[in-house]
DNA sequence: AATTCGGGGGC
DNA sequence: GCCCCAGAATT
């Protein structure tokens, strides 16, 4: 059988509608494959359709303050992604003359661009010839060709040689380079799942060595997993008539230059911290009115918050006892704000 | 080669 | 609750 035209074809049958499958805009589609890094399609397609309208082109994105474009990343999480995808855009302007380029290593030079993202936008919207790894490519392939390697360079390797293989070098009807990449990740998105997959829905199922050999539930071997760190914090509530009071995270490091709720870790046993390093710890008086409980993950961290009303003292950086940058923001206007994931969470509970 | 970086959908 | 996602950059 031949793979490619077989799996296009059920591709040009079953594929998604989704909103940057309507386009063939370089910088929309790119703007997509950001978003699509270790998101799922489900969570990005809302951040997607409001991004596009608030930036519509490069030039637009370029021009706008880091700020803003975190502000609009907010909630998605991973938000070097934004600050990368404004300086790409940035070089872009200044150094490409506005267009995304079609050269596979200037692309590579953007920041933020990797392998995948290069292959996936010039395969996409310039239909180039160029090969996708993505986790959804390696559990097909894994399957698809019985790869038992264990994670890791050895594998990677393997898997961008076998997709380099496979790629159509142009396009024809139903297959083409874009076709065949997008058609590999439906695929694992929808039917060639992590757990209890849909082989009967499979168009390259009697190809399947896993399935030939009842491996499927083995393919691919997982990766080691971190062992989860379990972290408290109490976060604060301080209104002011309509105003919340905000903090704005340190420049560098997890979060980078994000606004939260004034937030502090509780030490562990060993008076360790993790997330929130004394150094940038907030002084403030946890009110003994506790309004509620939130649960939220970071990685393989899981902070277990209790969120408190009280009156602000002044907010300062514990060790240093530097003020840290904080405003008063109008409930209305934290929609708009680049604000941390957990501190959107504890809001929610509290109005 | 390992770690770091968020958050949530789906089972 | 756990898994893992249309990965890239840093160490």
């Amino acid at each position: 059988m031949q793979l490619v035209p077989q799996l296009c074809a059920w591709f040009a049958r079953h594929r998604r509608d989704l909103p940057w499958r309507r386009t063939r805009d370089p910088y929309a589609i790119w703007i997509s494959e950001a978003m699509l890094q270790q998101t799922r399609v489900e969570a990005v397609v809302p951040y997607y359709e409001r991004f596009l309208a608030r930036f519509p082109t490069v030039r637009a994105l370029a021009e706008a303050s880091v700020d803003d474009v975190v502000a609009a990343w907010s909630g998605l999480g991973y938000y070097r992604r934004a600050r990368a995808l404004h300086a790409a855009a940035n070089e872009i302007a200044e150094q490409h003359g506005g267009e995304l380029p079609r050269d596979r290593d200037a692309f590579l030079a953007l920041p933020g661009v990797g392998p995948y993202t290069a292959g996936a936008v010039l395969s996409i919207a310039h239909g180039a010839s160029e090969p996708v790894v993505d986790g959804n490519v390696a559990r097909v392939f894994s399957r698809l060709f019985g790869y038992d390697d264990e994670p890791g360079g050895p594998l990677q390797r393997k898997l961008w040689s076998k997709a380099r293989e496979l790629v159509p070098a142009r396009s024809s009807g139903d297959v083409s380079p874009g076709a065949w990449n997008q058609a590999l990740m439906e695929l694992g998105a929808r039917v060639c799942t992590p757990r209890s997959p849909n082989c009967a829905a499979c168009p390259l199922a009697s190809e399947c060595v896993a399935r030939r050999e009842g491996k499927t539930a083995e393919l691919p071997r997982p990766a080691k997993r971190r062992a989860p760190i379990d972290v408290r914090v109490e976060v604060l509530v301080a209104e002011r008539g309509p105003d919340v009071l905000l903090v704005r995270r340190p420049a560098t490091g997890r979060m980078a230059r994000m606004w939260e709720l004034p937030t502090r870790e509780v030490p562990d046993e060993d008076g360790r911290t993790y997330l929130w390093p004394s150094r940038h710890a907030v002084a403030f008086r946890a009110g003994e009115h506790e309004l509620h409980a939130v649960s939220h993950a970071i990685t393989h961290h899981r902070i277990r918050a209790t969120v408190h009303a009280a009156t602000a003292g002044k907010v300062r950086s514990r060790a240093t006892g530097a003020a840290l940058e904080t405003r008063w923001a109008h409930r209305d206007e934290l929609d708009e704000l680049g604000l941390t994931g957990l501190s959107r969470k504890a809001l929610r509970g509290a109005f």
